[in-house]
This record gives C-alpha cells, structure tokens and sequence, in this order.
DNA sequence: CTAATCCTGACGAAATAAGTCGGAATTGCC
DNA sequence: GGCAATTCCGACTTATTTCGTCAGGATTAG
C-alpha cells in the first residue's frame, strides 16, 4: 500500500511562502499605523523569529516592505494592501513561478528543452504555470487582510484582526539601499 | 546578491511528473501496438530505467497502464490517449495537488488549519490550486503524444481530438521499427 | 549609554528527492 | 526444457533542498 508517491501531494509551496504570506498580512492588518517589529509577528504567529528574519530579506529586496532601523523600528508595507498582488509577495518568497525548468514565469530562468520540437508537453507545463500566476495575480494583500464578515466562526477572531498591537507615534522609515 | 529563496524557482513538479509524464505520451505513441518495454522507453527518453521501474508502479496502481510480464511484455495504456486526463496523471504519480496542507485535491490529505476563522489566506492557496487542477484537467494525453507513430487502431479517437498544433516542422524522432 | 531592533553571513539538522542494487517471478521462443 | 527478456519487489545509498539556528555587527530612540 506504502507507494513512492511524496506523501504530503504534488506542487507544493515551501513554508517561506507559507510564513511569508502570513507575515505580510500580519503587516497589511498594521498598514498605516506605523512599523511592526519582527518579534510582535512573530509572536503573534507563533513563527521563529530568527527564520522570519530571513524571509523578510526578500521581501524588502522586492521593495514589498520598508524596514525602519532601531529602537522602535520594525517593517512595514511600501504600498496599500490593495495594490499588492499575491503573485508579487510569492515571487519574493519562493522565487518564479516554474512547475518545470523549461515553463519558468521568469523568461531569464527559463531553460530551452532540448526537445523542443519532439514533444509539446512543454505546453502542459506552461498551462499549469499560467493558471498559477493568474490566480496569484487575481488576489491582492487586502482580501486576505480584511476580517472575515458575515458570520464569523469564532467571535474572537474579528478582536484579533482589528484590535491594534501597540499603540505608538509614527516615525520616519530609512531610504532602501 | 545570494539571496535564500530556492533558486529553481516555486511549485516544483518533482521528476517523477517530468519523467512519468514523459513516459505516458511515449505509450500514448505506441497505443494499440501492443506492449511496450521500460528498457526500449528509458533508453529513448534517455532515462534512468530502474527510476522509471518504480514510477511505473504508481501508474499501474492508478489503473492507468496494463503490464505484461514476461519476454516480449512491457507496458501499454489501459485507454486511448483522448480518455487520459493528465490531471489523473499527475495525480498518480505525485500525489494530490496540494499546495498547502490546508489545501489538498484530495479531502482526505486535508488537514484543518487552526487558524481558520481567523484568517482567510486558506482561500489563497484552495484557489491556486483548483487553478492548477482545472488546467491539468483541460488536457488529455492525446494532445501531449502528437504526432502519433505508427498505425492508429482507433482512428476514431483522433477524431474526437482535433488539435490544432503550432506550426512548425514535424522532425520524425525515431524510425518505426 | 543602553535596550531594542534590523542586518549579515555562516553553519547544521532533518526531510525529501533521486537514483541504485540484487534478486525473484513470469513468460515467449528455440 | 532451457534461455533470455521482462516485470516485480524491497531495501539501500546518495544528493539536494528545506528549515531552521547562531553569533555578532550596525543603527537608532529615549
């Protein structure tokens, strides 16, 4: 019964795409109030803190989220949670969207297959890759963000995504590198 | 500028899709000619053939490809190439399109996210994949396995299949034995 | 100054993917 | 019957990637 299939399914996402997503939304929840600080996220999450760390890397390198040094500082969305797609924070976290070496979203890591010509399952693996991104690029930060309505499942929920962590001044973030 | 996100790039399809894949069009090819073998198969795909002997495991557990032991057995399809969804392909091989634990093709393999209710990033990942299941739905094997070799013993399973294929020169990749 | 915070690079453990190996069982063909 | 081709099976090894940890340096508010 036990066969070699990968015992957790195919085409998965990396827990960078998984934490990273949920920091961000953890950021889009704060949008305007200021920088959050990594460990309060962390917290909050329940995610390591030092692994957090590192993913918000590539975050900032996408321009996705500015940092603010210091005492005080923390990170914060560069732009309103509805003008950013998911596709955008995936891409920053996980790299281009390539089921296949030779179907990558990114033409400059797109490998040529050899085969070309022989067989067109090369257009398999560019449908499934389109699908992808189009259903990364029809979401925005703000839908996740946004408190479930209607009627929520468990009423502590709504307190937890509307209530503030911390209330304190808005300070000036560092120009990006 | 080494940065830590996986350098080939989100959703991966492991080898086993790529090469079992592969495979499936090549029987697609030889439908209705009766068996073919791994050894014939791995040497023209150029694949390595005690790793296709255990994919081939999963497709026939899948009911997908029928064996014959023996000299002169090998593998053939269990339908023609138009009744081949390759959703069921990959399927087989990989496993259940999960991109996330909380988002598996199959119920089964579903597990329930503790943060639902609070946060609706779930919805994210159910959309990517009925994305990537819908595409992998919408292609069969017969589209994949253009051009046929050989003589068709259902022609009528062509017709029923009328692909228009890109334009470009049909090179013949190996020589009818 | 000091505490909080980001930043950087290196390291290590665990999991997964990818592939190998040896041999047993089955079957066509001479 | 004997041989060669083939599937079938389970265990094993190796390579790669993921998932973190760690130690310390740089920056800034108070």
């Amino acid at each position: 019964m036990r066969t070699n299939v990968p015992n957790s399914g195919a085409l998965h996402f990396s827990t960078r795409g998984e934490y990273g997503v949920r920091l961000m939304v953890e950021l889009a929840r704060h949008y305007g109030t200021g920088p959050v600080s990594l460990s309060e996220m962390a917290e909050h999450e329940s995610l390591p803190r030092p692994y957090l760390e590192q993913l918000v890397v590539s975050l900032r390198e996408a321009g996705l989220v500015l940092s603010t040094r210091g005492a005080r500082g923390g990170y914060e969305l560069t732009r309103p949670p509805v003008a950013i797609r998911m596709s955008e924070v995936i891409t920053a976290l996980e790299g281009p969207i390539a089921p296949m070496i030779c179907a990558s979203d990114d033409p400059h890591h797109t490998e040529q297959c050899q085969r070309a010509g022989f067989c067109n399952v090369e257009q398999l693996w560019q449908r499934v890759r389109d699908a992808i991104v189009s259903a990364l690029d029809s979401m925005t930060l703000e839908e996740l963000a946004e408190p479930r309505l209607g009627h929520p499942a468990h009423p502590e929920a709504a307190l937890m995504a509307v209530q503030p962590l911390l209330e304190r001044p808005i300070k000036e973030p560092v120009a990006q590198p």
